[in-house]
DNA sequence: ATTAATTTTTAGACAAGACTAAAAATTAAT
DNA sequence: ATTAATTTTTAGTCTTGTCTAAAAATTAAT
């Protein structure tokens, strides 16, 4: 049995390796989990005794497959309770990754499944990430191409952003930009890698670091 | 902030408090939360020093206002979970309470406030317990005559059961024992309390044991 | 009123998970 | 190839919640 505390390091792993490489460097983990890197050292060793990770001091670590299908069984919980708070409890996007947080450590795959069916089995939850089915299994469709990487009057629709902070979510809430919403892109400034987007019948820029959390198709 | 530690000591503290006596006696404590009353003596003094029970060193303890308001919102958010596993993802009565447990000690109180909503303001939860409301009030009407204390030829139906062990509901289970079903008193016996009841066009003895823990009206 | 039994608390230890400060290993720069 | 900078680990400490064994207080029995 995991601890809440192997389960999100577990989870920080799979996501630092999905973004930046297949091993994991102790620092990197260790600001993710907004931690000190010793206590990551710690909790490797502990990871590792248990075949979550393998770990060779000073190289890094790497989830073994029996990591990862834990962290996929934590990320499919967090999914799933997500798409519960918005489309049966009323909440927000902006509002329901912290209540998922907490959420995603209900020890009950039965509880797991059936909310996947009484959900109809959601491929995606509220910020356009694939859930993955009761057997770690996803595709991978809406959070391929970025916003920042289209180029001049490309038309797209917005079919995710990025989970997390509080500011980035009221920043979207004040532009209407909401999962579906319709963009053009207008112009493209070099000197900063900002954007000029047509949304909502207005045009907005958008920094570089916003333009790299929002995915399009 | 409370542990969820400090919070099942809470709510067994007010278990006891309301089955036995106002003051709860550290032996009682321990066996309730199967620990050891030395463990009970430490958890004491720190939940007298936030104030949420009053503890004088040999003489018990006893639920401040405060203690008595947070035990009531675990225990709200507890049945209110109940009443959704069954409810909304077809659990049976006798799977809802370890995952209730876990369930329970999710912090949000808006998350609470929007499944009672959800729920319609459920009264009572599967086992016929009382779901307090928002501000801690709730009516006990269905829990207070016992199986166990009814007359020969008393026709009642059945309004609650003790939630708890997995073999309890098992017997429930086997009898067909659930709420709303008729019972009528055929026999008392009292070498050893038992009684003998007519129940789904067939008469079954319940020990003394038993029919304790089933409520009636 | 003593003695005996029971209950409760203290003292000391341990595991998990975190931290700081210092040491060691690795990587980068001259 | 050394030296310098960075990364990572070790050593030691802290808090929470638990435990055992021993001491103290309370309650029950003679
Ligand atoms: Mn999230
Ligand atoms: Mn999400
Ligand atoms: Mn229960
Ligand atoms: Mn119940």
């Amino acid at each position: 049995m995991l601890t809440q505390s192997e389960e999100n390091y577990l989870k920080a792993i799979f996501s630092l390796s999905e973004h930046y490489s297949e091993i994991v460097s102790t620092n990197l983990l260790a600001e993710k989990m907004k931690t000190k890197p010793s206590s990551v050292t710690d909790m490797l060793r502990k990871l590792a005794d248990k075949s979550l990770v393998s770990y060779l001091k000073y190289q890094g670590c790497e989830l073994t497959e029996k990591g990862k299908e834990s962290a996929l069984q934590i990320i499919r919980k967090h999914r799933l309770w997500e798409v519960f708070l918005v489309e049966k409890l009323n909440f927000g996007w902006e509002e329901v990754h912290d209540i998922a947080e907490q959420l995603e450590h209900i020890k009950s795959s039965k509880l797991t499944d059936r909310l996947d069916e009484f959900l109809h089995f959601p491929k995606v939850d509220p910020h356009g990430d694939p859930i993955p089915d009761c057997n770690g299994k996803y595709s991978n469709d809406q959070k391929n191409k970025k916003l920042s990487s289209l180029s001049l009057n490309d038309e797209v629709m917005i079919t995710g952003v990025e989970d997390g902070s509080a500011e980035f979510f009221q920043f979207l809430k004040h532009c209407k930009i909401e999962l579906g919403t319709k963009v053009k892109i207008v112009a493209k400034y070099n000197f900063d890698q900002s954007v000029l987007i047509f949304i909502n019948e207005q045009e907005i820029v958008l920094s570089e670091l916003v333009s790299q959390k929002i995915y399009v198709q």
